[in-house]
DNA sequence: TTAGGGTTAG
């Protein structure tokens, strides 16, 4: 830990009050304490489908006076509030018997769908927009294409510029803006500068999408060129951030920084970036000592700033300072059981520096459990065992109404892999695919090859491997490697230096179980041609560190 | 009345 943080973070934190309660937590004082405790719970979500709580009459109820028919400004307000304050099936259902229609009710039923992430719900809503006469405006273009970033939908982005074009609304800012972020998404950089010239005012927030959108594709100095080419009276904080998330995104942290330094003004925006920049790149130690700068400035944590300060904790095992943060955010009165993240940033804190307790402790006390709160409890077990318990996590979750996603499966196949519950965690990468559609990525296979192989079950393991639908990756051969070595099984081990031979990516630890299991069965020749192909790669054998203070 | 250039968790 750097000089200066602890005492500062002591000063800061530390009262009666919050001491008691980090003390409740890691005693286990609070109610919840059993997953039997947490079954009886209510589900976080609402789990009925159909409209039978959603008629006018309710909407009716809801508020003071009923609009007339004609009145649309009034039904659309109603719905807004319906869908800021409601599940999103009452609100289609008033969606659907409003008397009258307008843009602006479609694209508040579509802010709707975009808000939840539904990009299915948000075409098929786009369809019936179509179908209805309905014209699309800057907000319904914008939404629609925000909603289709990073999904399966994003291939429309050119098929929506076309339509923008036919509508005669390229020089329009919202929609250029957002035109911008879904090229950059897609990775095609002449269409981006397109768009931008297009638009007939170029505000700082175009330019700005110019910027990330360059940086979103790796294009740095372009993005640079292009930040020097804003006229230097548009140039606000959030051009300045755009340039720092940029150079954070591409792992150019000491450029980010630089940045940072280089800023007049700075806002809990900046703060966060920078703070997230150093948690992103394993730089924990510096994400700490800028919290507490960001403190000295007079600048007040939020939960944006606590969630990445935990993060750092976590990352750097440092459940001290974690405690202490625990402790400000008690003081200073974040309402923390309202911020699901700022909660699950506690569990994962908790469970990273091996306070399982504690982190189960804080998770049963999540009133708004997410996906994102189940499986950072989950990897809590799932690394610090036992395996069985995060399996029961998975199924109380399952019972709770909560749907799994990937991230639950690498949580559940490495809580089999550390218990060696090996057809567990057979049946569970059967069920990811056949009963919730979940296709295995590189990282469920590594799972499985390492659950085959620390049970033994080598040949298993490479048939698994020989039948991945994508390319093993350093992971999956380290995994394998690692496995041949602690069976010492040079057969096996054969099959995995060739495809390691094979990756781009020369990690140490693979040549150093290489080079072991060649050792062991006395094969000398192989360990001096291994670290002759070391020397050529520039690969070198990892410092052995421990966490044990020898001193 | 719709969203909106930049920030958080697994």
């Amino acid at each position: 830990m750097p000089r200066g943080v602890m005492p500062i973070l002591q000063a800061l934190c530390l009262s009666a009050r919050a001491l008691i309660m980090c003390k409740m937590v890691r005693n286990k004082a609070f109610p919840f304490t059993s997953i039997a405790s947490i079954r009886a719970l209510p589900p976080t979500a609402p789990l009925k489908s159909g409209l039978q709580n959603t008629n006018l009459e309710d909407a009716h109820e809801a508020f003071d006076r009923v609009p007339t028919p004609g009145d649309v400004f009034s039904w659309n307000k109603l719905l807004r509030d319906y869908v800021r304050n409601r599940p999103l099936h009452q609100a289609r259902g008033l969606f659907d018997e409003m008397p009258l229609k307008d843009v602006v009710s479609w694209n508040t039923m579509l802010s709707g769908y975009y808000r939840a992430k539904r990009p299915e719900d948000v075409y098929g809503c786009l369809g019936e927009l179509g179908r209805c006469g309905v014209l699309p405006n800057a907000y319904t273009i914008s939404m629609a294409i925000s909603s289709f970033l990073d999904t399966r939908f994003k291939i429309l982005v050119p098929q929506i510029h076309g339509r923008i074009v036919c509508l005669g609304m390229v020089s329009d800012v919202i929609v250029g803006s957002a035109l911008m972020k879904g090229y950059a998404n897609v990775g095609n950089p002449l269409a981006l500068e397109r768009v931008f010239d297009d638009l007939s005012v170029k505000p700082a927030s175009s330019w700005n999408a110019l910027v990330s959108g360059y940086m979103e594709m790796g294009h740095v100095e372009k993005a640079e060129r292009i930040f020097h080419l804003m006229p230097e009276s548009q140039k606000d904080v959030v051009s300045w951030t755009c340039l720092l998330c940029g150079y954070v995104r591409n792992k150019r942290i000491d450029e980010a920084r630089s940045v940072f330094d280089r800023m007049s003004v700075r806002d809990v925006f900046s703060w966060t970036a920078m703070m997230n920049g150093y948690v992103r790149n394993e730089k924990h130690e510096d994400a700490l000592k800028l919290f507490v700068l960001m403190i000295k400035s007079g600048s007040r944590p939020n939960v944006f700033h606590y969630s990445c300060v935990l993060s750092a904790c976590a990352g750097a095992s440092s459940l001290v300072v974690g405690q202490q943060v625990h402790s400000s955010i008690i003081k200073c009165g974040i309402p923390e059981s309202d911020d699901v993240v700022v909660m699950t940033s506690l569990v994962d804190m908790y469970a990273n520096c091996g306070e399982i307790d504690a982190a189960f402790c804080i998770f049963a006390n999540i009133q708004n459990k997410n996906i994102a709160s189940w499986n950072a409890v989950m990897g809590g077990y799932a690394w610090h065992g036992p395996g069985e318990k995060a399996i029961e996590i998975f199924e109380s979750m399952v019972e709770n109404g909560t749907k799994p996603d990937p991230i639950t499966f690498i949580n559940l196949l490495s809580a089999c892999v550390h218990g060696g519950l090996v057809e567990e965690g057979a049946k569970f990468f059967d069920c990811m695919k056949t009963k919730y559609g979940i296709q295995p990525e590189v990282e469920h296979y590594a799972c499985m090859v390492d659950l085959y192989g620390k049970a033994g079950q080598l040949e298993k393991a490479k048939k698994l491997i020989e039948e991945m639908p994508m390319e093993p990756d350093v992971v999956v051969w380290g995994a394998f490697i690692g496995d041949c070595t602690m069976h010492s099984n040079l057969e096996f081990g054969e099959f995995a230096e060739k495809g390691i031979r094979r990756l781009k990516e020369h990690h140490p630890a693979s040549y150093t179980m290489l080079l072991k299991i060649h050792g062991e069965n006395g094969s000398w020749g192989r360990v001096l041609n291994l670290k002759r192909l070391m020397r050529k790669w520039h690969v070198r054998k990892q410092i052995a560190a421990s966490w044990l203070d020898t001193s």
